[in-house]
DNA sequence: TCTGGGGTCCTAGGACCC
DNA sequence: TCTGGGGTCCTAGGACCC
């Protein structure tokens, strides 16, 4: 049996937790630059605030029904995150880490439905009193049944929901439309409408290979899943990444070449230092620019770049030459850029990358200033020390103009509490 | 005026190998 | 006139997830 658990409102329940006038209004939670919500409070979906949806197309909503509009405070979600996690053992070993606001859950061995109940309003109890998040939690056989039944749980009054192992669930997989089903998006949803498939029962009951044909053995599998046989199973060991990306839009509107250099130096660096976290090396780099495609009246340009390094490697100042070497290839004056991004490609652990017999680079003299450049920023926060490249200028940071306190992770971010 | 950021997987088609 | 069979690797594009 698995369960899923799903923090509610994950972004917007973290803002409540530590600032209680939030609860009951309306609020949100918006993306990087201030851009779209990304969180909503139950109040907000209730105003027609759409998920994703770009803010400055609601300001009368806002206005009106004074939402409040908060900035993204990753530090903090990432850390009550951890928080909620590290709770699940008590109930399973076997637990999956799935985003920063879901997990996986396995339960061996036969229960009834109504043991199996206790345990997911037991998870929903202890997580609330202890960490103050609400969640809900769906089970099933299977991770696509179990995700079916936690967005089923969202509607119900108890917050869980069981899809019980020896049972159809025809009822229950009814009143789940076909685009809420876990692997269905935006496109195969619309497919599906349109041949007579609009609820998960319906998909479910599909014809095999008519749904293999289109939507790949992918769609395969979440109509078995649905049927309860398992196809995708549990990553108790998640696989290291592949590729590592940081990017990010700016402020304004950029012009300069310095200024967009700056810029790409900057997330470069904090790339490699995600990169050397994870015990990981690159063997090439991928460096891409953007301009806004929403102006319409503005030319256009998206250029990307990639290169190989000739060793697999972490290192800042090694990556940072050939990321700016690629850069200088791609930059056209002339367009007003709106972000940039570097991609690092190709990626193997650090103990097991291939060595390069006429290496030039003092790599062991590299690693331990890495080490203690790692070490600094860790204690005094992660842009204490840095390359100059990407500290220069300042105009171009992203905004942020409504953000919280780090309340959990640093010494001036405690709350405080007067009388 | 203002539109996020970070990932994964699958397939088709072409190049190339013996 | 008749033109094999089996395989790998790479890339672009499209779908999905949060």
């Amino acid at each position: 049996m698995f369960a899923l658990v799903d923090c509610n409102n994950f972004y917007v329940s973290c803002e409540r937790r530590f600032n209680p006038k939030l609860k009951g209004r309306p609020v949100v939670v918006l993306s990087n630059n201030d851009g779209c919500a990304v969180s909503r409070s139950n109040e907000a979906k209730a105003l027609g605030i759409e998920m994703a949806a770009p803010i400055f197309k609601f300001k009368d909503i806002v206005k009106k029904h004074g939402v409040v509009c908060l900035s993204s405070n990753y530090a903090l979600y990432g850390d009550i995150s951890r928080r909620i996690m590290s709770l699940f053992e008590r109930w399973t070993p076997d637990v999956e880490v799935y985003s920063i606001d879901e997990a996986f859950l396995r339960f061996n061995g036969k229960r009834s439905e109504s043991g199996l109940e206790q345990i997911a309003k037991e998870i929903r109890s202890t997580v609330l009193q202890w960490t103050g998040i609400p969640v809900s939690v769906g089970m099933g056989i299977t991770k696509t049944l179990a995700k079916a039944g936690s967005k089923l749980a969202k509607k119900s009054e108890s917050g869980v929901m069981v899809l019980a192992p020896d049972k159809e669930n025809a009822s229950h997989l009814e009143s789940l439309k076909v685009e809420d089903v876990w692997g269905i998006g935006r496109q195969y949803a619309r497919w599906l409408n349109n041949h007579g498939i609009h609820t998960a029962i319906d998909f479910r009951n599909a014809d095999e290979q008519f749904i293999r044909q289109k939507m790949t053995v992918v769609g395969h599998r979440t109509l078995l899943e649905l049927r309860g046989i398992e196809c995708i199973t549990m990553e108790l060991n998640p696989p290291n990444k592949k590729t590592l990306c940081h990017a990010r839009s700016f402020g304004r509107l950029l012009e300069s070449k310095d200024e967009v250099r700056e810029s790409l130096a900057l997330y470069t660096e904090l790339a490699a230092a995600k990169l050397r976290g994870e015990c990981l090396v690159a063997q090439s780099v991928c460096v891409f620019l953007e301009t806004n495609p929403f102006r319409t009246q503005d030319p256009q340009y998206r250029p990307s770049k990639t290169v190989e390094f000739p060793v697999p490697t972490n290192i800042t100042p090694e990556i940072l030459k050939y990321a700016l070497a690629a850069f200088d290839l791609i930059f056209r004056p002339g367009y007003k850029y709106k972000k940039a991004g570097i991609l690092l490609l190709e990626l193997v652990p650090e103990d097991q990358a291939q060595a390069e017999l006429f290496d030039n680079v003092n790599r062991d003299q590299a690693n331990r200033l890495m080490t203690a450049m790692d070490g600094i920023n860790k204690k005094h926060g992660r842009e204490t020390l840095g390359f100059s490249a990407g500290r220069i200028r300042d105009g171009w940071q992203p905004k942020f103009e409504n953000r919280t306190a780090n309340y959990t992770t640093s010494w001036n971010g405690l709350l405080v509490v007067s009388s």
